[in-house]
DNA sequence: CGGGGAGTTGAGTTCCGTCAAACGTTGTGG
DNA sequence: CCACAACGTTTGACGGAACTCAACTCCCCG
């Protein structure tokens, strides 16, 4: 269930291809990129707000939140990033971050120099389109979360966020068959989608007593992709994976 | 209370100018970009979902909504852009948009052709630079919008908004020491909050009663920003507009 | 003067949050 | 190998914030 190891920038790559066109000498730019290996430590913000940062980090295993918190510590999570995502590629071009990062699972990450990314894409005006249009994917995302919570009943949120998650991970060839590891909490759910940790697991038994999904433990398993999308009315456009890099479990 | 004049352009370019630092020539360069002048019709998408675009908008006076939708046409705004901004700039790398834009009022805007942006970032890396960090701020503002809906009680959405909107149009210097020209129906405040325009109505006159600020047809008065910025937790980093442009009514 | 659209207000309902307890599961240490 | 602590999940009872529905007012414009 965990692929994505030929070349550990290979899912970035691919996900960049699949949207922009790079030149080959583009592609051997992006290869040449100085990247450092790490391990995240779980659970805790390794990028916090207002912090200056001067690196990326491009997820090669496990999940990254961008959280924004208030004071009683309620916590929204704006965005999940996964192998092949590169988490806080906005950073480039604002160093001082308006969120923090944590991973929410055994995460390992490539860090990449914003000297180098801004070079790259100096240099190379195909990469600064890449990097913009993976800017405006995260967006697309991120607008979706907004209409989710802003107008989704808790029910299509769950189904939304798992009918999301599914295609995203189907694209990192992440995905077996109709089952794919998941790394989140309840709460974490919760804090993505605007519910309490309580609701998400009520609606994740209505999930699974209809039939559609069953999430337990490490693994979600997808019954009825086309029922989740119905009333999630999830229609994947939005994530740019057009192609056959189709949705349809 | 309506300024922004000089040059039609002029705002826009303060405020990629606040963000980012632009070259004379790069300054120039933006100044000759061909643009058309154009009254948008109130209330009906000039841009529909999935539409190919091929040219952007920069707001001159009013203000455009970004819109996401469900079937039974509850409606969610994802963005407000007001004079100065530049709608759909995203657009620019990903011209089949998978959002909606209207016109939430009266208002002008000039057409620039996407191949005359691209071709401007393409010859000038700065310039790159500055739209990509415009969409950074756009993301900023959308993710805070999300912290809103998610995590907010309608009385600190409200006030949110106001804050945010306060802000915004300081900066644009079309603020009238606490009072500026409000564009949207309680229907179109709910859309950006995730409440119903009955609910919206509520919480106003609250924030009314409270004495912070009073909404009334056409205009907004800000009676106590710091009030209102407290049960918001309003804290205007997100916006990135620094400096002098301090925010504090 | 009259009609339409937005704003305002009240009464009743619903969805989701809160609180709290019980139930697994995992890991640790005796 | 068992005990138990820690943590996440599951479930129920209850309360409250926001929605729905509906009536009424206000204001603008013809």
């Amino acid at each position: 269930m965990s692929k994505m190891i030929d070349h550990p920038l290979q899912g970035f790559f691919n996900r960049l291809h699949l949207r922009s066109s790079l030149e080959p000498h583009e592609l051997d730019a992006l290869r040449g990129l100085p990247m450092k290996p790490k391990t995240l430590p779980v659970h805790r913000d390794f990028i916090r707000v207002s912090d200056e940062t001067d690196q990326s980090y491009l997820v090669v295993s496990g999940v990254v939140g961008r959280f924004s918190q208030m004071r009683d510590g309620n916590r929204q999570i704006t965005a999940l990033h996964i192998a092949g995502d590169m988490a806080d590629l906005c950073s480039v071009v604002f160093p001082k971050t308006s969120w923090a990062f944590q991973a929410l699972a055994e995460t390992e990450v490539l860090c990449i120099p914003h000297v180098a990314l801004r070079d790259a894409a100096r240099s190379h005006p195909g990469i600064a389109n890449a990097f913009w249009r993976d800017c405006v994917v995260d967006m697309a995302i991120m607008s979706e979360g907004l209409l989710t919570v802003g107008r989704r009943t808790a029910e299509a949120r769950v189904a939304h966020l798992l009918c999301e998650m599914s295609c995203r991970y189907r694209q990192a060839e992440m995905i077996d068959h109709d089952r794919f590891d998941w790394h989140l909490r309840q709460t974490h759910v919760g804090d993505v989608l605007g519910l309490t940790s309580v609701h998400v697991n009520r609606m994740l038994r209505s999930l699974r007593e209809r039939g559609l999904a069953t999430v337990s433990g490490t693994t979600v398993t997808i019954h009825d992709f086309a029922g989740l999308a119905k009333i999630a009315e999830f229609d994947p456009d939005y994530l740019h994976l057009r192609g056959r890099d189709e949705c349809s479990t």
